[in-house]
DNA sequence: AATCTTCCTGCGAATCTTCGCAAGAGCTAT
DNA sequence: ATAGCTCTTGCGAAGATTCGCAGGAAGATT
């Protein structure tokens, strides 16, 4: 847990002003917990600040980001921002089927890390890290519906009514 | 290197029609080489198709990623393309500060993948795994600068005299 | 080859996200 | 505290991406 005071420092001492727009978003998001999209965040922040605009919430989220105080995960193509509380660093993993996202342990994650600095000279940024492809359920299902072939272009969302998309993901295991 | 005939087969394979619009992007994507974007896309496309309709060059980059026809990379938060060239997977490091996208081998990411899959279920899809980070030369510089707080909430890109964002990357290396 | 069904496309509108600028608010040094 | 310098914000507009629908095209069937 991280006290207001440590946000304000934080922006400190990257030579950034702190302003009550920037406290705002940054407490709005780890109040809230979890994943939440850029207009979830503006309509909290608005409950104590009517006048926030919504351009200010997409800059000031991004720049928190940057900053390595949120975390940035694109889930289904939107950004959606998760309070990125020290020394619990993790990546994400979003299922491309049903748009869940799943705490990655660093465990794994830092072995990568390593060995692309070493190898590459690139750095990583674990905290950045949104990785796709398909969580098992929706793999399971794949195996087993290969009858009809029931393709459409639009997004699919079978596993859907999952929590995970509009509150920020039911992720109880991996830290 | 695969020939037109394969994308239709790859397309009928999956209950998909074969359209001169999908095979156009497809094949447009595959001359002009390295990650481009959809509006460079569909400049291209409109060479031969002039009333191809941008909509409809979204979708179709859209789909023939999911079907793996493609490589999708984020870049600075607008996607790219590439032709995904059969067993010649790979993912990409994005540089957070110059946008450059650099390929990265299977070789790291081979591993990553199992091991995901093993402990949590989760089936990475490498040609859609986007890393950002910081490349070897913005690192550097990072710090060397660490003398005047020259911070901009618009994107830096001081290396971006590179040919990386509107050609499609400066690959050379790591396959 | 003609017909039928359903998928795709083009088009316009809606939505999401970013930009540009002038007014206002932090921070610094008086 | 005050004045000054710049960074930030709010606002409107522009740009990027997606949606919904009706006409047109691909593939199956006869």
């Amino acid at each position: 847990m991280q006290n207001p005071n440590d946000t304000a420092q934080s922006l400190r001492a990257t030579g950034h002003r702190v302003t009550i727009q920037r406290v705002a978003v940054l407490d709005a998001i780890r109040e809230m917990g979890g994943h939440v999209a850029v207009d979830q965040v503006a309509a909290r922040v608005r409950e104590k600040h009517p006048q926030m605009d919504l351009a200010t919430v997409y800059r000031t989220a991004g720049l928190l980001s940057r900053l390595h105080l949120l975390n940035e995960v694109s889930i289904g193509g939107v950004n959606h921002y998760e309070y990125s509380a020290p020394g619990k660093r993790h990546g994400h993993m979003v299922c491309e089927h049903c748009d869940r996202a799943i705490h990655a342990s660093t465990t794994h994650l830092d072995e990568l890390r390593e060995a692309l600095l070493r190898d590459t000279g690139f750095e990583l940024h674990l905290e950045h890290l949104t990785m796709s492809g398909l969580c098992q359920d929706c793999r399971q299902d794949e195996e087993h519906s290969h009858s009809g072939h029931t393709h459409a272009q639009t997004q699919h969302h079978e596993h859907s009514m999952s929590p995970a998309l509009d509150r920020g993901a039911g992720m109880g295991s991996q830290q």
